[in-house]
DNA sequence: ATTGACACTGACCGGCTGGTCGGGTAAATA
DNA sequence: TATTTACCCGACCAGCCGGTCAGTGTCAAT
């Protein structure tokens, strides 16, 4: 009476790892047909665990930004430091993103869904998430750094703006790289201006200029 | 014996003008016959001007780079301190393509342009165009500022580093007000960004900690 | 007014894609 | 082994899109 049973849960991830191969390799746009075959499974296969393509999508990019989100955490586990500790994993972020341009794909395609009607929610959704993923670790390791007296405790009240840009100059540099692909090294650029951005954090607050941004402590 | 005879340079650029504004609104795949709909001629009179659909996006996307440098150019005349110059300048991109969310659509396009195989060396040459029009222009504002004593001498070493930087934060800034929307105000983030910048470029050097950075002058 | 080169058009074609569906397969039970 | 039924599949469908082309204007020189 009982036929044949498949754990649906693991199935439904197996699909959707295999389909974020596939997007990583040909975008968001590859055929469902394409997927199924590097899947090795039926076409019909997908539909009895996706309802559409749409939700294949979302899954597989769920699964991509968790896959991230869980490296770096495993990582950043290495260093005490606030400052090492922030440098590496902003580098590594970058890195893993960087590296195999293959990811890049997933990555416009978040975007391009920004564009479709029934992406847009998904992708600001995702986005936010993300981002605040991001921006609220960066933000966290500067507390940490400047209530260890590492950094500067005058900082503490622009410290999300820091945060930001240092997110935003990180993407801006893989947009940049990923399109021009020559003229600077990413890494080595990413690293000058965490030089800087790390130096305005540390640097001691020098009486100077006609600013009255004297530390309230 | 001579028939009607019109200006096919200029037909040209009127049907990449109409295309441009629907590519701003619906993004670089909508089909041709919504373009020709909306330029108010047959879908073949397209195909008598453009021979292909990728022509056209070539035409229309160069037009809309040219457009907004021109416009930088213009508007930049107005100052003549270094500084302020390129502060406006920068601010004045990034509000151009921030506006109005349409332009994103293109800029976008372009992304996945980098996709496609046809697309990808257009795609290459286009950004590499912009960026080396924007980074040289940053670039230059900074050497203009030092040999008028504005700013640190012994920044131009690093100079391009800079100037790359800068436009990376600007274009990161726009990538997440795009995907975001909320959490901050794009403007003032990049407001507090060039104050530090210029901070940095102004900033005299205080003898400290144990670097050897003392100008050569 | 006639002519004929040029400008314009939209119905049509081939190709591709997301999604469906009826039939086949195989594992667990009886 | 026979039966049941969840699971799997790929041929098929409808719809869309880029690109073509035979036919219809249209205007200036004759």
């Amino acid at each position: 009476m009982s036929p044949k049973i498949v754990d649906r849960e693991a199935r439904r991830a197996e699909i959707a790892g295999a389909a974020l191969d596939v997007f990583a390799e040909h975008g968001l746009d590859v055929s469902v047909e394409k997927i199924a075959k590097a899947a090795k499974i039926g076409k019909g296969t997908i539909y009895e665990y996706y309802s559409s393509k749409m939700e294949l999508v979302i899954a597989s990019v769920l699964a991509f930004f968790q896959q991230i989100d869980q490296l770096t955490q495993e990582a950043s586990q290495q260093f005490d430091n606030p400052e090492e500790k922030l440098r590496f994993e902003v580098k590594q972020i970058a890195k893993t993103i960087h590296s195999s341009s293959q990811y890049s794909q997933i990555v416009i395609g978040v975007l391009r869904l920004a564009q479709t009607k029934e992406g847009r929610s998904l992708s600001k959704d995702l986005s936010r998430a993300v981002s605040r993923r991001f921006v609220g670790l960066a933000t966290n390791r500067i507390l940490e750094g400047i209530s260890q007296g590492v950094f500067r405790p005058e900082i503490a009240k622009d410290v999300e703006k820091l945060a930001i840009n240092m997110i935003a100059l990180a993407d801006g540099l893989w947009l940049k790289d990923y399109l021009d692909g020559t003229g600077f090294n990413p890494e080595e650029q990413l690293d000058f201006y965490l030089d800087l951005f790390f130096d305005h954090l540390r640097k001691p607050p020098s009486a100077e200029e006609e600013k009255d941004t004297r530390p309230s402590s």
